[in-house]
DNA sequence: TCAGGATGATTAAATGTTTGACTAAATGAG
DNA sequence: CTCATTTAGTCAAACATTTAATCATCCTGA
């Protein structure tokens, strides 16, 4: 990888402001981002920008530790546990119903279905009455292996809530299914 | 793609208790989900796995909000974004830093560098004191980027924020802290 | 001093995601 | 009935992410 050149175009020095950035680290830096960009552009909305940059980073982590230390060990990606995730709970479905169900899109499923079927994990089946939908469903295999390892999934989950009391977990999934009820939601989720 | 040929290993029906799994949505498989699972296994924690599904199924709905409506029709990506941020609001830094502040490992950085970078978003440098380390600073042209799509960015965080009452956004941010802070996210944060 | 071990960055290989194009099959208006 | 349109799935290209391996540089202790 060649170094930059250092042209003029590059802003080299850190700008008024930046001062005390360096003990900073992936927590911390949320406050000092908000209070940098509402310091710079005060017509932000700091409580939003919070409320964004902090679901994100907590979603991130929770997703990255289940990942790490439930999944990956078992020899599956986080992707891969969604959609089996859907197919255990709702039962066979068409590919188009579980990239609705679990949240991407039928490209995304196509692609994810040839490794879990390699592995396999869940089968295909062409329907018979459209001879253009798919049919998908867990293998015996895939059931077991999903069933099995939802099992840690929930431990590490419940190590998460037991962070909250039982009153403000209630109050978190109320706000969480607020959010996920309202409009915006409802407008954002047509990735199809 | 070759059709499974429906061998006996496929569980092709659906179980007992799949029955209602039609109407169903991206929102509703939530409590679908819960139920099924519950049912099926009594010993697991319904609450800490309501708040974990919703968590990620919100948090996915905002981030595909912003990427698509804000981000990608200014040609660029979430993680991009994500990487620009942390310098635009803590200064040049070295790529080591820029991965513990955006939450990635040095290698994703690396990779991401190499786009911005031939875009004309960043710009790279060799430290000349330890060698091995390189320097990540905004161009003008990224700087003017992300400052420009700031605006919009913050506009439909307040969206999504307006979805709640004041107080209920105040408490909400607070327990989103308070899960961050908390001891599974020390815990977990360790992608270094 | 210098050999061994740590550290920063990159690359490699495997996976997964997106949008957009394309194929094949179903539907529906005339 | 036929032809245009819609729909399900897949493919392709561009990107991004992970872990593991590799390279270069720095540091440390004998």
């Amino acid at each position: 990888m060649e170094p930059a050149d250092d042209g003029p175009e590059v802003l080299d020095e850190a700008a008024p402001g930046h001062a005390d950035a360096d003990h900073l680290d992936y927590l911390s830096f949320i406050d000092h981002a908000i209070g940098r960009a509402t310091a710079e552009r005060p017509d932000l909305d700091a409580a939003a920008m919070r409320m964004v940059l902090t679901l994100h980073r907590l979603a991130s982590t929770v997703v990255y530790d289940l990942e790490s230390t439930v999944h990956r060990p078992s020899g599956w990606t986080w992707p891969g546990f969604r959609l089996l995730f859907v197919l255990w709970l709702a039962g066979p479905m068409e590919a188009k119903r579980a990239a609705e169900l679990s949240g991407t899109s039928r490209a995304a499923v196509s692609a994810l279905a040839n490794t879990l079927e390699r592995d396999g994990l869940l089968g295909r089946r062409r329907d018979t009455l459209d001879r253009r939908s798919v049919r998908l469903s867990l293998t015996t295999a895939g059931r077991a292996s999903i069933s099995a390892a939802f099992g840690a999934h929930n431990a590490r989950e419940q190590a998460w809530a037991d962070t909250l009391t039982d009153d403000e977990l209630a109050t978190f999934n109320r706000l969480l299914d607020k959010l996920i009820q309202g409009p915006q939601a409802t407008r954002a989720n047509r990735r199809f």
